[in-house]
DNA sequence: CACCAGGCAAGTA
DNA sequence: TACTTGCATGGT
């Protein structure tokens, strides 16, 4: 078992190494917090590209606010975010994600922002195609809270460097970063688009460069 | 051709 | 609780 402090040193080391290679992020592109928000459960398991494109069929039509995608029917938002695949269920999480803020915030995004992160993070999650992941990215990337997204990437350059047991659930990676690096929220924001980054560069799935990775160095 | 990408919910045993 | 399956487009 490793000693906590040894394990914050490795941690804040990791961020050093990767900020120094590949420089902000930037994260997350987009013109406002609804827009970030309804990008968080497009992303779901696809790449970017794909998101963007879908962003700007809504943005072409001038539709990507709280007001018109409430209007818009089903059908026609399926058919503006098709390219994220999953259209018909994206779409359908989209509508439940605009009654829920229709409902809870009368539809006013600055009010969601106001409330107290842990319980937001709860009501999110509560609504049906929201998940861990996606809650988190709204809640830091939407709504600049202090809370670290785990993603697929996080995961596994962590479990593959023997970091975190290959089988931590969600909530369990989740605390171990949070447990172990300060609740800030710019950190978190950097530190998690720096390990996508990471991740896609260097940690795939299949075929990862490890004799090229900027992390091959950590245990020397 | 196969495989993966910034997941989630519902069903089964 | 612990697996499994459906959802689906686009890039390499």
């Amino acid at each position: 078992m490793i000693q906590q402090h040894l394990m914050r040193n490795k941690l804040k080391k990791i961020y050093k190494i990767l900020y120094k290679e590949f420089g902000p992020q930037y994260w997350w592109p987009g013109d406002s917090q609804f827009e970030v928000a309804i990008g968080a459960i497009l992303t779901q398991n696809t790449n970017w590209q794909n998101v963007e494109k879908a962003i700007n069929n809504l943005k072409n039509k001038n539709l990507l606010s709280l007001k018109k995608l409430y209007k818009l029917s089903f059908k026609k938002l399926a058919d503006f975010i098709r390219p994220t695949g999953y259209y018909n269920l994206k779409a359908q999480r989209i509508k439940f994600f605009l009654h829920f803020l229709k409902e809870k915030y009368k539809s006013k995004i600055n009010l969601v922002k106001k409330n107290n992160p842990q319980l937001l993070r709860r009501e999110l999650l509560d609504v049906n195609g929201i998940g861990p992941e996606t809650a988190d990215s709204m809640l830091l990337y939407a709504f600049d809270k202090p809370i670290f997204v785990i993603d697929a990437y996080t995961k596994r350059i962590f479990s593959r460097h023997d970091l975190i047991p290959k089988d931590f659930d969600y909530q369990q990676t989740q605390d171990f970063f949070m447990q172990n690096l300060p609740k800030n929220t710019k950190l978190f924001n950097e530190y998690h688009a720096l390990l996508v980054k990471l991740g896609k560069e260097f940690c795939t799935k299949n075929k990862p460069k490890c004799q090229s990775c900027p992390l091959k160095t950590l245990n020397k």
